[in-house]
DNA sequence: TCAGACCCTCACAG
DNA sequence: ACTGTGAGGGTCT
């Protein structure tokens, strides 16, 4: 099978940051380049230049599913210059220029993010590893390559048990998963319909799912719903937020909820990405 | 409002 | 090498 290319040109996108944010948890670096899925598609990318180089083992008639999902079309500057105007927030700016959000499929991000609770980065890239492997549909890639799969959709896992999640490493989140999928199948929850809701009303939609608290329902719409102004706040956030905004005395989560939602304005969900890859890559290089 | 439980894996002491 | 311990992009009761 033949590789099928295309080349995008591209400003300010740092793809090795982007994908490696724990805002999706699916991307592998391999000989320079990005391997990854995309819907149905496996993908592998890199820049070259000036330019983002993305290769399908599949022909591709139209590139748009990729262009969403990297969002190529969003002015970051524009973006970038809405932020405060402080010492931490340059800092985390000069940490991680090119930073991107990306705009991932809703039921594939709600069930990876379920599954981040109280896990390390590393350990839910497994957990995803082995339900897509287990579950999933083997997808086209290059010859002598390693399969790749598909995300099981939430049809597939609302058939399955709470046994055969446990079994993906899930753990006490496989009761949750597998009660979400089945939520969404009933049509309990319409993912689809939160496109057109305000965040609060998306928000309080999204809290009906069996394992989904705030944070969990921020990233969502965060990171598939494109609502830049959702602010997950968990324990790196707080940790940033509190060290880097109130060092003399302690604040409460409610404080500190007050504060990210008026400080950072209109795209605080980004300001948020560039904090936490900031306080990642700090404590990574002094540990 | 607040612990404690939840499942499991890995890193790190000792 | 072995066992003990703590904590990891939270949520539920």
């Amino acid at each position: 099978m033949n590789l099928h290319q295309t080349s995008v040109p591209i400003e300010d996108y740092d793809l090795d940051a982007t994908l490696s944010s724990g805002q999706a948890f699916r991307w592998k670096h391999i000989d320079g380049w990005w391997e990854g899925v995309i819907g149905q598609h496996w993908v592998r990318l890199r820049t070259e230049g000036k330019n983002l180089l993305a290769e399908t083992a599949a022909p591709v008639a139209d590139w748009t599913w990729l262009h969403h999902y990297l969002q190529l079309d969003v002015n970051l500057s524009a973006i970038v210059e809405t932020f405060p105007n402080d010492e931490p927030m340059q800092a985390s700016l000069d940490s991680c220029r090119g930073l991107r959000l990306l705009r991932q499929d809703p039921w594939e991000c709600l069930a990876s993010f379920i599954c981040s609770s109280t896990k390390q980065i590393i350990q839910i890239q497994q957990i995803m590893a082995a339900l897509c492997k287990t579950f999933g549909d083997s997808l086209p890639v290059p010859i002598g390559h390693a399969p790749a799969y598909s995300f099981p959709t939430a049809q597939r896992i609302a058939n399955l048990t709470e046994a055969d999640l446990r079994g993906c490493k899930m753990g006490f989140r496989a009761p949750y998963v597998l009660g979400t999928a089945r939520a969404v199948v009933s049509g309990e929850v319409s993912l689809e319909a939160l496109h057109q809701m305000k965040l609060v009303q998306a928000r309080e939609q999204l809290l009906k799912f069996p394992g989904v608290g705030v944070k969990i329902a921020d990233c969502v719409l965060l990171f598939a719903y494109g609502f830049d102004q959702a602010f997950p706040i968990d324990v790196w956030i707080m940790k940033a937020v509190q060290q880097l905004y109130f060092p003399k005395r302690r604040a409460s989560l409610k404080r500190l909820r007050k504060f990210t939602e008026t400080h950072f304005g209109p795209h605080a969900g980004y300001a948020q990405q560039y904090l936490f890859h900031y306080m990642r890559v700090k404590n990574r290089t002094t540990k």
